[in-house]
DNA sequence: ACGTTCGATCATAATTTCTGTTTGTTCGCA
DNA sequence: TGCGAACAAACAGAAATTATGATCGAACGT
């Protein structure tokens, strides 16, 4: 289990100072140079960095969305709390829309065993998923996202329109008392809009690092979210609770 | 390697002789029952036997349609070959519906790298192209039956309403002159005739085995399909090219 | 109630994965 | 073009993972 807590150190010291080199990093950790080769060719494999000839430098430099490798290694703690407290306010039989990401995956983690309908917008989740006996799956069309595995697309939204969930449970890139729910791609924005169009009820997750947040495209105000399941402290909700939005704090 | 090996004549052994007990294999295998029962629960857990107090019997004596996880091990040269061969028949730039089963699986591998738009109705396929960057993904939605993990229902249906692929590649349980193309699931049947309809031409694929085979499900009639691809010999294939259908020997 | 089968646990064995060294090649810079 | 550093491939030893068989108390079926 080192080589992975390595692999972890090293992406951090590379995203976190931009750029290192690789003699440098091999100092660092205690370990050969060609190990530390091996190590960042396969984070460059899932996104995490970039190389350059002799150093590794970060990937999300300027990238509006980390890759999806990067954001499963953060607060995984905090998420995986939200995961549990969303799966509790979920009743048995209940139908529910799953948005794709990281916090999200984490409901789908919680919510195995259950007998409940769930769709999830996220590939990962899908599969996931896919081999529990009591958890009816249903897939969601689309165009399929390559890296973040999310579908998009008409075909998504058509399941929005045949299908009324009782239950959609969006994940957000950005919630800010202004903005409202953001995210950095306009394609997802939209299935996510016809999701809280359709659903019964939406429950919005997001951790405490996505507050003040606001990303590229919009995808509803507050006021249409019913419940944010969050791990943010009361000072960070108050103004969120002021609007009249109700809080589950984990 | 010798694990799966032994698993392997371990399922041919229940399977072939429909019941056999722990000490026998164990005694046939050389090894202890401790290992034939983990296993047996591994393959019980795939479907491929079926546990009794003492001893396994073969799961699948009755049933309609073997589990994926035993058909995966079939004729699978031939499934190979016939992937091949059909990936070829396939042009750079074209639009792709996939059928779900074990043969098509193969075609799905022998376009890994192609710049080719799939939809496979199969959710292991699915995953399979997830990370090649050459392919454009799209997925199906519908119901996710689980073992088989092919999607079906009206959700699966919407996808050939909305788009026209070029070509449909159907897999079938069984081919036979009078019944034509046939499947044991009447649900996936279904979803299989829409494509058809829906597509610009119907490449079957389907190995010797599945010859004279007739299941519960009507698909449609060989005039429905352009070509069979298929490992079956001459003697086979005859009568099936007197009533007019061009087939492709591999 | 009896003998058999079972599943959990543990120590050992087999296998796979990981790691550092070596070697020769490639790359970037002057 | 030539130099030094960085690189990739190959290999051997190390580390981690997985598989295996023995043992024992519990569960099972007759």
């Amino acid at each position: 289990m080192n080589a992975k807590a390595r692999r972890r150190t090293l992406a951090e010291a590379v995203n976190g100072r931009g750029s290192v080199s690789v003699n440098e990093l091999a100092a660092e950790l205690g370990c050969s140079e060609m190990t530390v080769r091996r190590d960042l060719d396969l984070l460059e494999r899932d996104g995490v960095v970039r190389r350059v000839h002799g150093s590794a430098v970060a990937a999300s430099l300027r990238a509006h969305e980390k890759p999806y490798a990067v954001r499963a290694f953060e607060r995984t703690e905090a998420k995986e709390r939200i995961g549990i407290a969303v799966a509790a306010l979920i009743g048995d039989g209940e139908t529910i829309a799953l948005d794709a990401g990281t916090t999200t995956a984490e409901v789908g983690r919680a919510l195995r065993g259950r007998p409940v309908t769930v769709m999830p917008l996220g590939i990962r989740t899908l599969v996931d998923l896919a081999y529990d006996d009591h958890v009816r799956l249903i897939a969601p069309g689309g165009d399929v996202r390559v890296g973040e595995l999310v579908v998009t697309g008409d075909l998504a939204e058509v399941a929005f329109e045949r299908l009324r969930f009782d239950t959609f449970v969006l994940g957000a890139c950005g919630i800010d008392e202004g903005s409202g729910v953001t995210t950095h791609v306009p394609a997802d924005a939209r299935v996510k809009r016809a999701a809280v169009a359709s659903c019964g009820r939406t429950i919005a997750v997001a951790d405490w690092s996505k507050f003040g947040v606001v990303a590229f495209g919009h995808v509803c105000s507050l006021s249409a979210v019913d419940l944010l399941v969050t791990d943010a402290p009361p000072s960070a909700t108050a103004q969120l609770e002021a609007l009249g939005l109700t809080v589950v704090r984990v």
